[in-house]
DNA sequence: TAGATTGTTAATCGATTAACAATC
DNA sequence: TAGATTGTTAATCGATTAACAATC
């Protein structure tokens, strides 16, 4: 599954044309090609060839892509072929509404359980997600492994959390604290740091540019 | 405030350094070198000089950048030295998130009010902002008009409401919906597509690299 | 003054776009 | 076959890093 190593500006478009992809797989449509699906996503059709050739030829010539294999294909690269279980460090709003949203395990992501230093937190079942009190992180860990963790809690406890996480075996963090994190190789962090994300707004909003949308996380 | 063009690739990294400043100065640090600044953040001293040489020269050769100053005038190009009225669209958990969080508004994002179709909600004060129901935005903004507007809603209805709020006036949107809005130009939109972010997490975790830690929204 | 460190120019590296021969 | 469109190489553009003279 792992080629050459595939460039840091590439994997982060990987996502958006699955999306894509998904949609016309809905609309009912068979093929397109990069030309078609460059003017709906705003990208130029050389960069999607080149994209798309990083990992092998999915295309044909004077025909285009399948969309339904080119979906699947950009699937298994991402590694939407298997399930991951997430667990969420801090059951505040931030981590409900994760935890809620069902368009994640339809990709495969499972979120399993809660944890939450509140008392009173603990014990609830919150969107059909359990709570468990933080000081259970490691014997629940020890007994449901988890891939991934999602921190939604305040940034003073987000580098011992992290700590603790990757001790009990979690090799991704998806990091909403607004701190830069220490982990060992190996293990990949994901910052969604939103006040970072507000400014930007700000900024352009007193900059005007030229055109184009704001990234993404 | 607004000199030549700056790379988009220098706006991301701004509310970095800003963040970085900013506890510095909570550490009652007074100078910071480029090469100091660099070994804290993991970029280049060269890149930190570039990047702020975009503004004009801040630092003193031999001395280094007084870190007040710094963070004033970062906090300036960002537009963070006027306060921001945003809307939040969707009083689920996520724009309940938003809104609890307190540091946006120590930035000067002032959350005004929430907007949801559901009755039940509307009427309610949800940690301290009232929410109205979506027939009431125009009325509203009109009365009150706001700078930014969170779509905490699900992506069928995001475009509508982007027209809406862009119609009676905010420039502004900050996009939680999985979808690409289409905005006039001089709209801001600032994508936070969290399923994404959590696909690279599954990519990565499959795609051993180098090191590094993931982009952020 | 000597030492430190910036501001800035030049060199390198990487990513995007253009072009076109290969081929379905 | 002729037309379409890919895969891929080459050209361009932009961003990062290195180097160093200017100067505090």
């Amino acid at each position: 599954m792992a080629q050459k190593t595939i460039s840091r500006a590439v994997v982060k478009r990987l996502p958006r044309y699955y999306r894509y992809l998904g949609e016309l797989m809905n609309d009912g449509v068979e093929r397109i090609s990069s030309r078609d699906l460059s003017g709906r996503m705003n990208i130029t059709a050389s960069q999607i060839r080149q994209d798309l050739n990083n990992f092998g030829g999915f295309g044909q010539q004077g025909y285009g892509y399948n969309v339904r294999h080119l979906y699947d294909e950009i699937g298994k690269i991402l590694g939407l072929d298997r399930t991951y279980s997430v667990v969420i460090i801090g059951a505040g709003h931030l981590g409900q509404a994760i935890a809620n949203y069902g368009n994640f395990e339809r990709r495969g992501f499972v979120f399993r359980a809660m944890f939450d230093i509140r008392p009173e937190l603990s014990g609830q079942i919150l969107n059909g997600i359990p709570v468990y009190p933080t000081s259970m992180l490691e014997t629940y860990l020890s007994k449901n492994p988890a891939d991934i963790a999602a921190l939604t809690l305040p940034k003073e406890s987000a580098q011992e959390m992290t700590a603790r996480l990757v001790a009990a075996g979690v090799r991704g963090i998806w990091n909403f604290a607004h701190v830069d994190l220490d982990v060992p190789e190996g293990i990949v962090v994901e910052n969604v740091h939103l006040s970072e994300s507000l400014m930007r707004i700000s900024y352009r909003l007193n900059n005007p540019e030229g055109e184009e949308q704001g990234e993404n996380g």
